[in-house]
DNA sequence: ATCCTCGATGTTATAATATAACATTTATTA
DNA sequence: TAATAAATGTTATATTATAACATCGAGGAT
């Protein structure tokens, strides 16, 4: 529960659970309970978690849960847009929009540990651009930068 | 040696080397055995190699590595910008234009497996743009796209 | 040249991340 | 209800990466 910065972070959850779990009945997708219960324990905070940080929170609750229960629901999860894998922390977060587009473009402080998408339209134009000039046809484009918030940065300052 | 679409990459490489080898006499970096066997063999082909790759290969001329030798390797050339890690596939590949500047863009062909840099200043200006709305201060932007290449796509059609 | 220091390498062990393969249960639908 | 497919349970193992400590060796100080 170590959200720090979302004033109002239950909302922020709940929200998005309820939206996925509407878009699941639309598409006919098993929105299963060990499914939300990971994506719940990822919504948890905006924090990047690990697999087995997920893993370990779900064998509190239903002891002993093994490995593939939590890669399958994050699978699923990834698949259908609701959540992201941060590739340079091997960590997942909860996709913000879910459904909305599939490249979420993410900041990540490296303070705080909280990441933000930032799914701007003129990113994805520029690069789009560019990989015209390399006649390269694109599935994904990933995009995570590296840095400091500016509420730590704020504090360095002090 | 599976090089696919550089035409001169015996050139490539030992370009690319000497560039390194020069680069570490300016900063009085030693450029030992092991570092320089390990970045040439990053360099046999323009697909991202795997850490346990690279030790197997190695371990072919020196019997026998272990995976320290390896990754302590990786950690140098990564920490002086001639090797990149594509986080996308747990794989290192040779930097292009070595010391020329930190953030490198990385199209991934999911066909031919190739690599190439395509650094272009209109996606950091861009990018940065974003990060200046968001107030967010960056130390490194890591984007992968992944797709097809042009002659992977033009053999596709036929 | 000898000693000293520090960075590089050798070595063993283990941590952290992820998947294969097959058995069983549960949901859907014919 | 029976048949089918999808999800979950379970065991084992593959893959990726690092910790910890011993030893070596290049290059500077004396
Ligand atoms: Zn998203
Ligand atoms: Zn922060
Ligand atoms: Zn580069
Ligand atoms: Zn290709």
């Amino acid at each position: 529960m170590s959200n720090t910065r979302c004033d109002k972070h239950k909302k922020c959850i709940s929200t998005t659970i309820d939206q996925v779990e509407k878009i699941c009945a639309e598409k006919g997708l098993r929105f299963t309970k060990i499914r939300k219960a990971i994506l719940e324990i990822i919504w948890e905070s905006h924090q990047p978690i690990k697999a087995y940080d997920i893993l370990s929170r779900i064998s509190n609750i239903n002891y002993s849960e093994k490995p593939p229960t939590v890669y399958r629901a994050l699978d699923f999860l990834m698949e259908n847009g609701f959540v992201h894998k941060i590739n340079s922390l091997n960590s997942y977060v909860g996709c913000s929009h879910p459904n909305e587009h599939s490249d979420c473009y993410f900041i990540i402080c490296s303070i705080c540990n909280e990441v933000q998408e930032c799914c701007d339209s003129t990113i994805t134009k520029t690069i789009k651009k560019v990989l015209n000039k390399n006649t390269f046809k694109h599935n994904h484009i990933a995009l995570e930068v590296n840095g400091q918030c500016n509420d730590c940065s704020d504090v360095s300052k002090k």
